[in-house]
DNA sequence: CATATTTCAGCTACACTGACATCG
DNA sequence: CCGATGTCAGTGCAGCTGAAATAT
């Protein structure tokens, strides 16, 4: 909401709020299907680098391990994934995707791309790759500094 | 963080996830001198606009009515803001500025200039201009669909 | 001993919903 | 009766903290 000019003329508002758009978008279309944000991010980790510990795949995600067992809990009982006792680690966890895991995956990123659509509407297709370069390279430098 | 392949591409990951850096360092700045992000947006309105009901308040500042009373409980415990009854219509809290808010509010400010900086350190000047443009027009089309 | 993994309980910020009493 | 206002209670997602149990 356009808010105050002092506001509005932040990048750092700009970024939160068109962010927030942009989750109400994702929200809106996972919850119809039962599904929530960390879900996509969770299985497509595990179709890229195969089955690995809960500890890895929420290094190779950017989720924190606490909100992992509770994904991975929902993912489980669905039947997405499966977890059994790392024989080598018997601390560690080995989490693989089941077929009907990575047939949701795909159903994921077919709603993903549909909000793309959504969400970038006003802008040509060189200017949104202007703003994912720009994003990327912010991304880039904030991730290396954690 | 980077993220899977196939989410790192996704237009609507790269917002939500440069939001999330730039709401951590806004975060850690408010938080250090007892502030929350909803303070700067309800002072600079009051400043800019005047006094005004709550309800006008949450549409200026896209500030939900329910947040907007605890909000406002706080800033006025603080000295922030006044609420004194409309005589004109009884239902609605006049909402003021004081002083002390006035000075609050530039302080904020100061604050969040100084998160800019660090959001958009990898940026030249253009690009920054580029980017806020770009995320401007993301904006404002999906706030006319609201 | 220190470190790593999994799990649980809880917390914060932001956005939102539903309900209620009051008043126009 | 309808609609707007202020208030309160509670929900949900995402990110985070702290602690405990277990294993390396």
């Amino acid at each position: 909401m356009t808010g105050p000019a002092r506001v509005a003329a932040l990048p750092s508002w700009l970024l939160t709020q068109t962010a927030a758009h942009a989750h109400r978008l994702i929200v809106e279309r996972l919850s119809a299907i039962g599904a929530r944000g960390y879900d996509y991010r969770v299985l497509a980790s595990l179709d890229e680098h195969g089955p690995t510990s809960q500890a890895e795949l929420g290094r190779g995600t950017g989720i924190h391990l606490s909100d992992m067992v509770g994904c991975l809990n929902d993912l489980e009982a669905a039947g997405y994934v499966e977890r059994s006792p790392d024989p080598a680690d018997r601390r560690r966890n080995v989490v693989t995707i089941t077929p009907a895991g990575r047939a949701r995956m795909e159903r994921l990123g077919t709603e993903a791309a549909l909000v793309q659509d959504d969400l970038l509407a006003p802008l040509s297709p060189d200017e949104r790759d202007q703003l994912a370069a720009l994003l990327a390279r912010l991304l880039a430098h904030h991730d290396a500094r954690a």
